[in-house]
DNA sequence: GATAGCACTTGATATAAATCAAGTGCTATT
DNA sequence: AATAGCACTTGATTTATATCAAGTGCTATC
């Protein structure tokens, strides 16, 4: 599965033979079963994780139980938790797969050594961290500004995909509203 | 004012004389008085903003005529629609500002090519953009999990220099709750 | 020093969404 | 085929927050 990162790479950035092995050869695939955890909340993170199969999720766990998505990742998306990468503080999510998954696993040191040493996978880190700002942002003004159904239609609009992977408990929980509303605003969608 | 744009650089970076000087000579002073747009909904966004003195806002307008704020900025903080200055595509967002403010304007050209041709330039502009995106994640978790009053007192904590300079009804739209909210939320913490 | 105009508060009421509590219908397992 | 366990739906009720509508008290300006 180091192919689908390798297409992932040569699509997103141009590298060359070399660079694209020095690359490739600094990830490590692991596996990761539905319902098993890639990491857990007091974990410090110690990778950065490619998605190259399957379908994860970051989450918090509130006091009264209440899962809280932040971000779900599939196919092609990266993971985990960057704040407690850089500053080696615990991460207060959890991170765990939603199907069975495969990952590509790059440590902070080689991560970082990439960084220095291929530009181009430099250059390729900060257009990701640049666009994900923008994904943040644009939730954000989601929140601001629409109800639950505005918001489910948006997520629908953006990432059509999505919802056809994930359980809608776990839509309705990124999108900030309960299962229960979310169930009714599909109902209401589909009369019309 | 450029003298306060100079301090930033030589705290967040290790520039020599010369390129301080090619960062701070591509910068052009601008003063926006209070209430001033420094951007408005669809215009192109050519230039990046740093502020050197004031304080400024990112907001849309809804159909509604409510006013949504994505973002406050500071001394010392960046402003400015990025996906805007990317794309080509005129902005969503209005910015003005909320007191007689100044700001270092730096074009696109200039900007890209400071990154280009200053590393610690262009370190500095990423290490920025991971920091915003930190920010803008840890605020997206509040909107999942926080009660108004909840959100109103991380960003005390958060941001406590905000609360004192911009006005209430601002705090509360920032916050994704209403003014008459923000008002009770406070009466609230005070009575005990 | 009267007047206007904000910024904020307060009260009454409405409403979207949450909560609580059963249901229904799948899928999987034995 | 029976049973269990999810994932989702539906209904009744509650609740947090929004909305609407007056207030109050500042500050500023003529």
């Amino acid at each position: 599965m180091i192919e689908v990162f390798k297409t992932y790479l040569q699509a997103k950035g141009s590298y060359t033979a070399e660079e694209l092995e020095k690359v490739t050869a600094a990830a490590v695939i692991k596996k990761v079963r539905k319902r098993q955890y890639l990491s857990q909340e007091g974990d410090v993170t110690r990778n950065h994780a490619f998605v190259t199969k399957g379908c994860l999720r970051t989450y918090t766990v509130d006091e009264k139980g209440i899962e809280h998505i932040l971000n779900f990742a599939i196919e092609n998306w990266w993971i985990g938790d960057r704040e407690s990468i850089q500053t080696g503080q615990p991460s207060i999510y959890n991170i765990d797969a939603i199907e069975d998954s495969e990952v590509a696993l790059i440590s902070k040191e080689k991560f970082d050594q990439l960084c220095f040493e291929v530009p181009a996978f430099n250059n390729m880190i900060n257009a990701i961290l640049q666009k994900s700002f923008l994904v943040a942002q644009n939730r954000i003004h989601t929140f601001l500004s629409l109800t639950a159904e505005e918001k489910y239609l948006s997520l629908l609009e953006k990432f059509p995909h999505l919802n056809m992977r994930v359980p809608q408990s776990m839509i309705a929980s990124y999108l900030g509203i309960t299962a229960e509303t979310l169930s009714r605003v599909r109902k209401q969608i589909a009369q019309r």
